[in-house]
DNA sequence: GTCTATAGACCGATAGAC
DNA sequence: GTCTATCGGTCTATAGAC
C-alpha cells in the first residue's frame, strides 16, 4: 500500500514561457467572470490584446488551456501544502496551511474557488491523480496519519468553506481583513483549533 | 429599519406550466453537468426530445432560462428557510435550517451548488434582493436578531461548507449516509450546536 | 405546443505570410 | 511570435406552417 520511492521535488511546478503566463492569467480571470464554457478563445486573446492565431501558438486546443489554468491553481494549493509539511509540530503545520487557504481565498476572492467548483473542473480532477495527491497531503496535515474515511468529507468540507466563502455575495461589500479574520475564526473552529 | 407591512406569503413560489418545468429541470441538470456557459439552448431541447423553437415557445431568451433556474434553485432554499422559521424555539430553528439544506446538498449534490457558484448566477445574485432577503432570513435563524457584520462570513461559510463539499471531487466515492452525517456534524460544529 | 427552415453572428481551429 | 484570412460547424433567435 505505501508508495514506493517517494519523490520529494514538487510534482506541480508547471514550466510556463512569458507568452504561456500570460494566457493562463487571462484565462483565470475571464473564467472566474463567465465560467469556463462561457469564455471564448476570442476574448482570452483580446484580454491579452492579440489575435486568437496567436494563442494558439501557445496551445493547440481551448482544452490544454483550461487544463493548464487549472493546474496553475492546483500548483498554488500544493505549495501551501508543502510549506506547511515542513513546521516541525502538526499544530503548526495545521496553522499554518489553514492560514494558506484563507490567504489564497481572499488574494483571488472572485479568481479561485470559481474554478474549482466549475463542472469541467470538477470532472477533470475527480480522476487526476496530482489532485488526488495534494488533497490527501492536505487531509494528512489536517487529520492525522491514521484517519477514518469520514476525514475526507471533513476535509472538502474544509476547502469548501474557505473558497466558498469568499466567493458569496453575501460578503461582497466586506473588508479583507473582516473577512480572513472570520474565516481564520471558523477554519479553526472546524479543526477545533484555537482561534 | 423594520420592514413594515410584514408579508407572510411565499415570495419566492414560481408558477410553472409543465412544460416550463420540464425546461427548467432538464436546464439545471445540464448546467450541472456542463456549467451555464456550457449549456446550449439545443442540448436543452435534445434533453427534454423536443426542437429549439419548443424551448423559445417557453422562454424567449437563455437568459431568461437561466434566471429562472436560478429563481427555482433559490425557492427550494428558501422553503427550507421558512420552515426554519416556524419552530417554537431558536435552537429548534438553526436545527432544521441544518438538516434541511444538508438534505438538499444531498438529493442534489452535483446538481446544486453549480449553480449557486456559477459566475453568472453569482453576479445576478450579488444584486437581486430575493436572495439577499433569504440570505438575511437565513443569518437571523443561524446567528439571532442583533448579530453583527461578521456573521455575514459565518453564513455564507455554513452554505458554501455544505454544497461545497457536496459537489467536491475528494468525497464523490462516499456514501450518502456517510455524508449526510459528517456534513451534519461539521456544520452543527461551526454552529456550536450539539452534534 | 410543436414542427421545419433559415438568418446572422460567433465558435474552435488551421494555413501561410512576415 | 504575431498577423490576415478562411474553413466548417454551432450558437441564439426568428418566421411561419400545422
Amino acid at each position: 500500500m505505501g508508495s514506493p520511492d517517494l519523490d520529494l521535488t514538487e510534482p506541480d511546478a508547471p514550466a510556463l514561457s512569458a507568452a504561456q503566463a500570460r494566457v493562463l492569467t487571462a484565462a483565470l480571470n475571464l473564467f472566474a467572470r463567465h465560467g469556463v464554457g462561457g469564455t471564448s478563445l476570442q476574448m482570452i486573446a483580446d484580454e491579452i490584446g492579440v489575435t486568437k492565431a496567436a494563442v494558439y501558438h501557445q496551445y493547440n486546443t481551448k482544452e490544454e488551456i483550461v487544463l493548464a489554468a487549472a493546474e496553475l491553481e492546483l500548483s498554488r494549493v500544493e505549495r501551501i501544502v508543502a510549506v506547511a509539511e515542513t513546521q516541525p509540530t502538526q499544530r503548526q503545520a495545521r496553522d499554518a496551511l489553514v492560514a494558506g487557504m484563507v490567504d489564497l481565498a481572499i488574494a483571488h476572492r472572485r479568481e479561485m474557488g470559481d474554478i474549482l467548483t466549475d463542472p469541467v473542473i470538477v470532472e477533470h480532477f475527480a480522476q487526476n491523480r496530482a489532485f488526488a495527491d495534494v488533497m490527501h497531503r492536505m487531509r494528512r496535515v489536517l487529520m492525522g496519519e491514521d484517519a477514518g474515511p469520514e476525514t475526507h468529507v471533513r476535509t472538502a468540507m474544509l476547502v469548501a468553506a474557505i473558497s466558498g466563502a469568499a466567493i458569496h455575495p453575501f460578503v461582497a461589500g466586506l473588508d479583507d481583513d473582516v473577512l480572513r479574520e472570520e474565516l481564520l475564526g471558523l477554519a479553526r473552529r472546524m479543526l477545533s483549533l484555537p482561534s
